[in-house]
DNA sequence: CGGCCGATCCACT
DNA sequence: GTGGATCGGCCGA
């Protein structure tokens, strides 16, 4: 069941940040469809957050996306090099956004492989925000596609596949990469869930 | 314009 | 553990 306006209009991106655990990200580029089981989320809140690029309420062309209604795809290159995927949350005028930070390859594992710049899967290393984008193949220019399956050509979705896990083990940390934000660094809005507890069915 | 910097990753020591 | 890559966004002049 694809994540839908309502999922992504609640008012708290801390929860909708924890929610999108276990949910499924897919892409369909050039007609190829893969997908991955988030497994690490951070949340971004807006105007009062250091950490967010809408952090006192700058409006740039490329944050007005944050700006929009919930459920659109924001997407920015960092470091020249790296496009990050985030969802838009809240009403329209509420600047929130939450951070994909990692996922568990799920299906379209050849498609993955074969796409430029991507180094070979291994188990053991991690897939960050950064690699995440490479694999689904997402680009920051896509920055403010609609999170749906039913436009032709290239999509970006979220889907709740009833993947499941304990809740209990459920991981809430600081924020990374993110100390100029001073004391906002401190606010408890990464969530991540260890990919061995996943029961892909 | 010019200059600084980043919600990262990887090669190298 | 450390530093370089690499370039668009943002700000100040």
């Amino acid at each position: 069941m694809i994540l839908d306006r309502d999922f992504y209009t609640q008012n708290d991106v801390v929860s909708i940040a924890k929610q999108l655990l276990g949910k499924v990200l897919y892409t369909r580029i050039d007609s190829a469809i893969c997908s991955g089981i988030i497994t690490e989320t951070e949340a971004y809140a807006g105007i009062t957050d250091k950490a967010s690029h809408a952090y006192n309420d700058r409006r740039t062309p490329r944050t007005e996306i944050m700006y929009r209604e919930g459920g659109d795809a924001y997407i920015y290159l960092i470091y020249g090099k790296y496009s990050l995927f985030n969802v838009v949350t809240n009403k329209t005028g509420v600047p929130h956004a939450i951070l994909i930070r990692s996922i568990v390859p799920f299906e379209g594992l050849e498609i993955m492989q074969q796409r430029k710049g991507v180094k070979p899967l291994s188990i053991k290393d991690g897939i960050g925000p950064g690699r995440l984008s490479r694999l689904l193949g997402i680009d920051y220019r896509m920055t403010g596609v609609v999170l749906n399956n039913s436009q032709e050509g290239n999509a970006i979705w979220i889907s709740d596949n009833s993947i499941n896990f304990p809740e209990d083990k459920i991981q809430i940390t600081k924020r990374i990469g993110i100390d100029y934000a001073k004391e906002d660094s401190e606010r408890l809005y990464r969530f991540l869930i260890d990919s061995t507890l996943i029961d892909k069915h």
